[in-house]
RNA sequence: GCUGGGGUAGCGAAGUGGUCAAACGCACCUGACUGUAAAUCAGGCGGCUCUGCCUUCGGGGGUUCGAAUCCCUCCCCCAGCA
């Protein structure tokens, strides 16, 4: 009896939703929100800039915390904002009597917030700056799978309409706007593909087009191999059906 | 039909008598990851009973101790001429 009371240790929980880019992660956390009065807390360190909208494949029809929250072009988001401000998020959620659902393809950050790494607020030397606590929160890590073959697929549909809803369009307006293209060749894929294109690398679309949708392929194989390796406990699920149900028996 | 060029591993492309299972690039596969992580880096990539063996460089035949590399022939592709 006693030992029950332990392993009921809290009431506060956060429900993860990974996977590799374009496994639709972004809609079935958005439902998982709407079913279980959840709030969104993105774990993206691209979408968290201002106007890279297409590039980063936002989804604003449904209100994420940490995305729009920077000015592109400045410095650079970094794991250390993302910890503090996710930490400080989670408790007003709770507050609301709602439940957090982290969604998002930077598996460094999820595992950080996994982990309740806590980083000193100065930079320090590398190889020291963490200092690991148990996190004080319950977790269910839901990990989206797709056929490879099928995941390529979709990378590819998504990247042509993409570029034809102005993928190109939208960097260049943010080089007009003053972004420098060494800024944009940071955050890889997209924008610097696009950059790169602009600047004349490519000989034409259709070149931009494989050199990006290749890369985007290598990135995606990348996130399956941490969400393998580096976090604990994944749940691999199929789809919403699936996910819905571990959710439920989550809550409960 | 003639002439010239060409057919090399999934694709592109080196190699033109031995050190070639065959450079290199791409795709693909795997892994690392400690404050840029959509980044950065590493390995693999014909087959196998894997410190060696087997089957490969359009097909077949030949020369040679030895051929992807030389010769003959056949098939296919491209360019120019008819």
């Amino acid at each position: 009896m006693t030992q029950r009371k332990k392993t009921v240790k809290t009431n506060k929980k956060v429900i993860f939703i990974v996977g590799p880019t374009s496994s639709g992660k972004t809609d079935v956390a958005i439902a998982l929100a709407r079913e279980f009065n959840g709030e969104l807390v993105s774990a993206d360190s691209r979408q968290v800039y201002r106007g890279l909208d297409i590039g980063t494949g936002k989804d604003k029809s449904y209100p994420h915390h940490l995305i729009d929250i920077k000015n592109p072009g400045g410095a650079m988001f970094s794991l250390g904002e993302f910890l503090r401000r996710a930490n400080e998020l989670l408790p007003q959620i709770w507050e609301k009597g709602k439940v957090p659902i982290v969604v998002g393809g930077t598996g460094l950050y999820i595992t950080a917030l996994l982990k309740g790494y806590k980083l000193p607020k100065k930079k320090m030397g590398r190889g020291r700056w963490r200092k690991q606590e148990k996190p004080a929160f319950d977790t269910l890590v839901i990990a989206l799978d797709v056929p490879r073959a099928v995941l390529y697929q979709r990378i590819d549909e998504r990247l042509r309409r993409r570029m034809e809803e102005g993928l190109i369009a939208e960097v260049e307006g943010l080089i007009r706007a003053g972004v420098e293209a060494k800024w944009l060749n940071k955050l890889g894929l997209e924008y610097r593909y696009v950059t790169n294109y602009l600047a004349g690398e490519y000989e034409n679309e259709e070149e931009l087009y494989n050199k990006l949708r290749f890369a985007i392929h290598r990135y995606a194989r990348r996130q399956l191999t941490w969400l393998r390796h580096q976090i604990n406990g994944v749940e691999w699920t199929r789809g919403l059906p699936c996910a819905r149900v571990k959710v439920k028996q989550f809550l409960h």
